[in-house]
DNA sequence: TATTGTTATACTCTATAACTATA
DNA sequence: TATAGTTATAGAGTATAACAATA
């Protein structure tokens, strides 16, 4: 029995570990990005979009596990910068269909990388081993979940 | 050179990754502190006015990485609920020391012990050795900035 | 002059509820 | 009836600027 055997550290906890790596990496990624005029946010939206077949805005949205009514936002802010464009679906008139334009592709393509290097900065002080272990972990921690139908 | 060069997928990046691990965590520490009656970010205070010596506000600020504007909100919370309490600090009395009362400290008792649980649930579906291993790569990545000094 | 605590203010991210248009 | 997008709104969490008291 120690004196101080309810006070664990708060600096050990995973909760304040996890909170200041992800301060540290966002502020790396916002960094990087500045140059580009986009928030790392709005590079997963584009992102995202460039994955696989353009989504609609809800699909988008639970690829990323935000909120579909951020997604409206997030979107609208892009549209307006002309780097996504909303084409109803002819499919299913209720849906609009997200795609990139020629300049948000050009942006995603700066942005991405600028963010490679953000991430590469922080992951610096660990090996590469080390890298692919911590990528696993997290994803296994995850899953531990059902995120990802969620929201 | 594949077709998608441009588009790392959004959920391989570690932005997300630790988003996602911070949300789960935080929801499964929310759920097991109801019945106390605080949030994390109140026990992550209690517990730094637990450790060592009672800290001034800004001192205990510090030590979590939060503004001191943001503590004077999460003390008088505290303090309404006599949890905490002010006190004048003798030889400068600028500052206010924070001590534990009573009852705050058998809620910290209760409240740290079911933060604990949740954490090893979270944990849960990684090894022994490799929570050790999380904790020595994430205390890593963030010592790599020069935070702590910081705010 | 500088620091601690405080207040006012604002910004980001998020979520909920209710509306509309379609299905 | 249910779903996609939208709007309005509100709640965390955070930060900046300016002030009073004290050093």
């Amino acid at each position: 029995m120690e004196d101080e055997a309810t006070a664990r550290a708060v600096r050990d906890r995973f909760g304040y570990l996890l909170k200041l790596a992800r301060e540290r990496l966002a502020a790396l990624i916002a960094a990087r990005l500045e140059p580009f005029g986009v928030n790392g946010r709005e590079v997963a939206v584009l992102s995202v979009l460039a994955e696989g077949k353009p989504p609609s805005q809800l699909e988008a949205a639970q690829r990323l596990a935000i909120d579909r009514t951020t997604m409206v936002a997030l979107l609208d802010a892009l549209e307006r910068r002309g780097l996504v464009e909303r084409r109803a679906d002819p499919a299913d008139r209720r849906r609009n269909i997200v795609v990139l334009t020629t300049a948000g592709h050009e942006t995603l393509i700066g942005a991405a990388r600028a963010t490679d290097e953000a991430e590469e900065a922080f992951l610096a002080p660990i090996s590469i081993r080390d890298r692919a272990r911590l990528r696993r972990m997290l994803q296994a921690l995850i899953s531990g979940s059902d995120e990802g139908a969620g929201r």
